[in-house]
DNA sequence: TTGGTAGTACGAAATTCATCGTAGTAAAGT
DNA sequence: ACTTTACTACGATGAATTTCGTACTACCAA
């Protein structure tokens, strides 16, 4: 079985944290994740970039320690790590997403 | 009299605002602005890198709209814009400081 | 076992970023 | 008028980021 490396809540670094939010690309899915239920396996996020180019930004996503991922089959199932975010920075992922949604509003 | 350009509130990019906090330098100059009293000029800061590289970390944050630089004789008083952010994005500078603190205590 | 699915690894190219030194400028001090 | 102060502009450089295509792998399904 496949498994990914993660950090731990306490090796997340607010640098890394900040930067991979501070894509657009990145910060969609992220948003995303946040508002979603169900599956979220990589295919589903249509993002404007190539395959090759998604699996760079969900790697930076998780190693930034915002998402965790998980192989189930040939997929990879995403979600967000809310808790262990609020946990190590308090408000910064609400805060974030809050803002996203001043800038562009969804639906 | 020589000025510097800003931009308005609604001009505030939620991309470019996280680049420019993402940075330490600059994360930490935001921060001290945000603790200090009194004078502010950008040589106050003792930053680890050389005066041009300083020019262009507080470029950026001006141009992000996180500090406003007005000049004062040969000096520049930098100050946060933290009502401007609040308005903009709120919550958001106030969760990246208590982030900062968490992981870098002041004193 | 053959084929499809969902993703990764790798290498390359383009762009952006962070850094610096040198030279210069505007304002203030003497 | 000259010097000092505090900063900027410019050009260069190296590092990091973002992007992609191609080739590959692990797993599942028929």
């Amino acid at each position: 079985m496949r498994t990914l490396d993660h950090p731990s809540k306490d090796e997340m670094r607010l640098d890394t944290v900040l930067a991979a939010l501070a894509d657009p690309v990145r910060r969609t899915v992220a948003c995303k994740l946040n508002d979603a239920f169900g599956d979220h396996a990589c295919a589903t996020f249509e993002l404007p970039v190539s395959k090759s180019t998604a699996t760079y930004h969900f790697r930076t996503l998780r190693e930034a320690g915002v998402i965790r991922q998980e192989y189930e089959g040939t997929k990879i199932m995403n979600t967000l790590r809310k808790d262990d975010l609020d946990a190590r920075f308090p408000g910064l992922l609400d805060a974030v997403f809050a803002a996203q949604d001043i800038e562009k509003p969804t639906s």
